[in-house]
DNA sequence: TACCAAACGTA
DNA sequence: GTACGTTTGGTAG
């Protein structure tokens, strides 16, 4: 076996080259850290190629070393190191002690002779050395114990020199290389050496001579007249220079090899180090192992992090055991395995339990008869209010259980629903990104388990083994993450927010998700063809218009027509052609005949495709219902999302898109839907957050509110406002909403900005508070980074600091409107958790069928109409309190479509 | 197959 | 000007 490794870096020189070898970088605080990050990234890689047991960096100390002393013009005009680079040492220094990656610096010497130093400590000690540097003054230092790496450009680039390498390149012994550069300088160093030899003759002179003494004891026997006379004139200069080429290697420091030993990293700051430079792409490489190393390496620590020893469920008896150590414990960490995507669908094949740290417990379930079995016997826990379930993505638990008629009770935490109200522009809550987040470790999440895209498998597909594998480390993970979640929770004044709103909202989406929505079926298939017949007519007139027949759903190819073929005038671009959009169309209405045809066509190819044939497919065959997910961790703002299908944006605006909500119906004739929406909800919302008065007296009132800010806008009576002026009036209000802009507002009206801008400044003049509200919201939200909502739901907003304007006024907008837009989606969420409880209380038959943003939609049964009507307009109105009443609008039709 | 851009539906 | 999701065509791999 070969020896142990020791491992010395010359910090100093390494810095210097990644600085060079690197672009600018900086973290959006502007500190810059190229050079760390190059740094960063060549240590990895030679701790990886080479696993050193012991390691050090060793750095100058500003100020004169005893070769100044020798010769006063040592390093002299020098270029001065740039401030860009010299912050980047204590930047450095920090991370290295972070690392746990010994450091040396001394006053009076330089790295070079630290490091010769501590690499002949190495060698006494016995290990193999291995000197990393960018100065080729090191290969002095070479012996059989040693050899050396220098940084070629690229800075992971090394060359490898040991003895033969050094020899081959040099023609000379390590000892020699010092007096090769005493007769060559450096200029680096402003070292002189002997003027006229360069490499080819120092080279040369100690083949022959073997050293600087002896050429000199032998300077008469030299050839060439001019070389013997230089060498004579210099002789004082050259030894000087020898001397000052010599690395010191008994610099009177006093270092236990020892305290080199390679030790683990301080994780948790590391991490947090890394964060705060940016350096995302080293985050993974802080622990490369799996959960079970970390766990191990950190089972000391006060997060108090378990092992984990597996245990099947196989019998009877152990399944009893399981029951009651949950019954002891109370708490019940768990995540219900289905063979696919759906939880609504596919069938539960496993469940992955944990109640205390000391086990994890896996039942695999093979067949039908099994599921009904475990699931029934498991069903007393579930349901038993008192044992608090954890869960990551419980809505998914909750839902397959539902369909064994088991529901969920002492619902106490979901880790996703925690990050998201946590950071809400995260776009992945996956385990893996939650055990990276929390717990600095990289384990393999969902896609490397299973795949992505079409090849993307099921956990059926993978082996037993693997499948519990990835479960343990994602309960485990769970297991360790909650009490830290838990407290930034509370920290950021969410509780509120967590455990009164989103926790309970998840067992009501997962119960609209569960009910669905039922679709009349034959009538859609009836529109279905309605629509397709008058496509064809439509294609058939277009192409006649044209003259030949091209794909009308390519904006490209249409495009080609209208703009090239017909030469119709261009009156926008996109970024890669001419843009054919309805705005467009419409401008060009009456320049030929074709465009209005176009805009139809576009029209009924929309609703067929998306809302007819895009329904169609997601139709349940045995139920003809329709089961969309409701998705709680998608907006930034707190809103629901709708997919699959989206319910969302189902066709209102025209009366043939209209048409499509009359598919939409109650389940049976015993039902029938009742739609409740939120009147003015965000408008309300902002005079309640802005306090303004004015617009508070429009609320209770119950006047128009279009109509009443047409007449503040126009400084007109009421009853002059025109139907344009209340249209205009009614932009403004949705532009004040949006984060108002004059060039938005500009384009919404096609008017010209400096109209818009009138319109913003009467409005804002009226509403002074409003204006108040919209400059203060910006101001804090840059202060201390995010905006929140009435229920402190927040959102970070790094883009207010921004220097580049259009992402500034982004984050401008979005700081106005995310706490108008995100507290209406608070209050529509604490009324559907007030009336699911309600309606579940009572033991109603009704069920809350849809949520779309301002309007909550319920299957009412009709024995129950008049109780539904009241508790769901009573809950909503009263939802929270405001300065302002809320008003809820409702109706009652057999289909969504009479809802109106 | 995978991903993007354009277009368009909702609040 | 805010917040979303789906369909389609077109292209890159």
């Amino acid at each position: 076996m070969s020896d142990k490794k020791l491992m010395i870096i010359d910090g100093n020189s390494l810095l210097h080259r990644a600085f060079y070898a690197l672009p600018t970088l900086t973290t959006k605080e502007g500190l810059h850290t190229n050079a760390v990050y190059g740094f960063l990234t060549m240590l990895y890689k030679i701790h990886d190629d080479y696993n050193p047991d012991y390691i050090g960096v060793a750095f100058d100390r500003k100020g004169a070393t005893f070769r100044h002393k020798e010769y006063q013009e040592y390093k002299a005009g020098r270029k001065k190191t740039p401030d860009e680079l010299g912050m980047q040492f204590s930047v450095l220094k920090e991370v290295l002690d972070k690392l746990n990656i010994f450091r040396v610096e001394l006053e009076g010497f330089e790295a070079d002779d630290l490091a010769g130093t501590l690499a002949k400590h190495g060698e006494k000690n016995g290990l193999d050395v291995i000197l990393v540097t960018g100065d080729k003054d090191y290969l002095q230092l070479i012996n059989d114990k040693t050899k050396v790496l220098i940084t070629r450009k690229g800075m992971t680039n090394l060359e490898v020199y040991d003895e033969k390498a050094l020899f081959e390149r040099y023609e000379v012994t390590p000892t020699q290389f010092i007096d090769l550069k005493g007769l060559m300088g450096d200029q680096s160093d402003n070292i002189p050496g002997v003027p006229g030899v360069g490499e080819k003759t120092g080279i040369k002179l100690l083949k022959q001579f073997d050293s600087i003494e002896g050429i000199y004891e032998n300077i008469d026997s030299i050839s060439g007249k001019k070389l013997v006379e230089r060498l004579a004139e210099n002789k004082q200069q050259a030894f000087m220079s020898k001397r000052l080429a010599t690395i010191i290697t008994d610099v009177p420091v006093n270092i236990n090899i020892e305290e080199l030993k390679r030790e683990e990293p301080d994780y948790d700051e590391l991490y947090n180090l890394y964060k705060e430079l940016e350096f995302n792409s080293l985050l993974s490489k802080i622990n490369k192992g799996n959960l079970n190393t970390y766990l191990e390496s950190n089972s000391n620590n006060e997060n108090n992090l378990i092992d984990s020893i597996i245990e099947r469920i196989e019998d009877e008896k152990s399944l009893d055991n399981l029951i009651k150590k949950i019954r002891d414990t109370n708490e019940l960490f768990f995540k219900i395995i289905i063979n696919g995507e759906n939880y609504l669908r596919d069938n539960i094949i496993g469940i992955v339990i944990k109640t205390d740290k000391e086990k994890t417990y896996y039942i695999d379930i093979k067949e039908t008869d099994d599921i009904k079995h475990m699931v029934n016997r498991l069903k007393e826990v579930f349901e038993n209010e008192s044992i608090k379930k954890v869960g990551h993505n419980l809505k998914e638990d909750i839902t397959a259980l539902l369909r064994h008629d088991i529901r969920i009770n002492g619902i106490d935490f979901d880790s996703v629903i925690a990050q998201y109200i946590i950071a809400s522009s995260q776009s992945d809550y996956g385990i893996n990104k939650l055990a990276e987040e929390y717990l600095h470790i990289n384990i393999d999440g969902e896609e490397e388990v299973l795949g992505k895209g079409k090849k993307k498998k099921s956990f059926g597909d993978i082996s037993l083994d693997d499948r519990i594998k990835y479960f343990n480390n994602f309960i485990n993970v769970l297991f360790n993450i909650e009490k830290r979640l838990k407290e930034i929770i509370d920290q950021q004044n969410m509780h509120k927010l967590y455990y009164e709103v989103e926790l309970p909202l998840i067992e009501v989406l997962a119960n609209m998700e569960y009910e669905g929505f039922t679709v009349d079926v034959a009538r859609l298939t009836e529109l279905g063809e309605e629509f397709d017949k008058r496509i064809q007519d439509l294609k058939k007139n277009i192409y006649d218009l044209s003259g030949e027949e091209f794909n009308i759903n390519s904006p490209k190819q249409l495009a080609e027509i209208l703009f090239e073929k017909l030469g119709l005038p261009v009156i926008k671009k996109t970024k890669t052609g001419y843009s054919t959009n309805a705005e467009v169309l419409d401008k060009l209405k009456g320049k030929h005949p074709i465009i209005e045809k176009i805009l139809e066509y576009r029209h009924v190819v929309k609703i067929k495709s998306t809302y007819i044939d895009g329904l169609m497919s997601q139709i349940n065959e045995k139920t003809n219902k329709v089961h969309s997910s409701f998705n709680q961790t998608i907006t930034t703002t707190g809103r629901i999302s709708s997919t699959e299908p989206n319910l969302q944006n189902i066709p209102i605006r025209t009366e043939e898109g209209r048409k499509i909500r009359k598919v939409f119906i109650s389940r049976n004739s015993d039902y029938t839907l009742v739609d409740a929406d939120y009147s003015q909800i965000e408008l309300r919302v902002l005079a309640h957050i802005s306090d303004d008065p004015k617009l508070k007296e429009a609320f209770f009132t119950g006047e128009d509110i279009h109509t009443k800010t047409a007449s503040e806008v126009f400084n007109i009576p009421k009853d002059e406002v025109t139907s344009l002026m209340r249209s205009r009036a009614k932009a403004v209000n949705f532009g004040i909403v949006y984060g108002i802009s004059d060039y938005g507002l500009s384009t919404d009206l096609n008017i010209s900005r400096k109209e818009a801008r009138k319109y913003i400044d009467n409005y804002l003049s009226n509403y002074q508070k409003v204006k108040e509200y919209m400059d203060s919201i910006i101001k804090i939200g840059k202060e201390q980074g995010y905006v929140e909502t009435i229920f402190n739901r927040r959102r970070y907003l790094p883009e207010l600091k921004s220097k580049n304007f259009n992402l500034r006024s982004f984050g401008e907008r979005t700081a106005m409107n995310t706490p108008i837009q995100g507290s209406a989606a608070d209050i529509i969420k604490v009324a559907m958790v007030k009336v699911y409880s309600e309606l579940k209380m009572k033991k109603m038959k009704s069920k809350l069928t849809l949520q779309v943003h301002d309007e909550l939609i319920i299957e009412a049964h009709k024995d129950e109409l008049n109780e539904v009507k009241e508790l769901l307009k009573n809950l909503m109105e009263n939802a929270i309190e405001l300065n302002v009443p809320l008003k809820v609008d409702m109706e009652t039709g057999d289909s969504w479509y009479d809802t109106k």
